[in-house]
DNA sequence: TAGATATTTTGAAAAACATCTAAATATATT
DNA sequence: AATATATTTAGATGTTTTTCAAAATATCTA
């Protein structure tokens, strides 16, 4: 789940896809126009970020929109959070 | 430099090794008891989580001792804030 | 229904990754 | 100096990932 999740953000392709759906829905076309790379390793990197649950995509007519799920991105702050915070077991030692 | 530290964390032993971090600093040999694979496997993992500067060394005596380094998660929130927040270009701030 | 467009699936090849054993390096102890 | 302990580096192997071209699927339009 993390793991999933950790490795769609791996690849800095799929980061700057994440970044591309901020300003707003786009096809799997509009994506693919942005880098050189075929459509089908794009198609490929989508469903990376789907199985990661970081976008849904929804058919519309010929087309598939694709937009950013950012609820998921809830659970990779929190355990950022928790990193950094050292509060796992509120156990931890000072200094 | 987000690309090696996605990286690094796309890894669940990695994941566990920086948690285990969390609670006070750790020789590579203590490390490697909690796990199940070999040191040489783990001396691999300790140093992507280095390279990625998630994690400092430091040599005292016969052993390496390991540690978080903290500071680096700064910027992986700020990019997750950025995601979530959509706020990529410092104007429209308040809030 | 035939043809055009959008996207995904399949199959294959190359690159990257995780893991192991064996060997090398560094330090400590006798 | 010889031996023991802690850790890393080298080399090999199996697995996963990225990528492409070709084929398949879905929808639209004429």
């Amino acid at each position: 789940m993390l793991d999933a999740l950790f490795k769609a953000l791996s690849d800095p392709t799929r980061r700057e896809i994440l970044g591309m759906l901020r300003q707003g829905d786009l096809t799997a076309g509009e994506i693919a126009e942005h880098f050189n790379i075929s459509k089908p390793s794009l198609s490929h990197h989508l469903n990376v970020l789907k199985q990661a649950d970081l976008v849904l995509d929804e058919r519309k007519g010929q087309y598939i929109n694709y937009s950013l799920n950012t609820s998921v991105f809830q659970d990779v702050l929190a355990w950022f959070v928790n990193i950094v915070n050292n509060k796992d077991r509120g156990d931890n030692v000072e200094k």
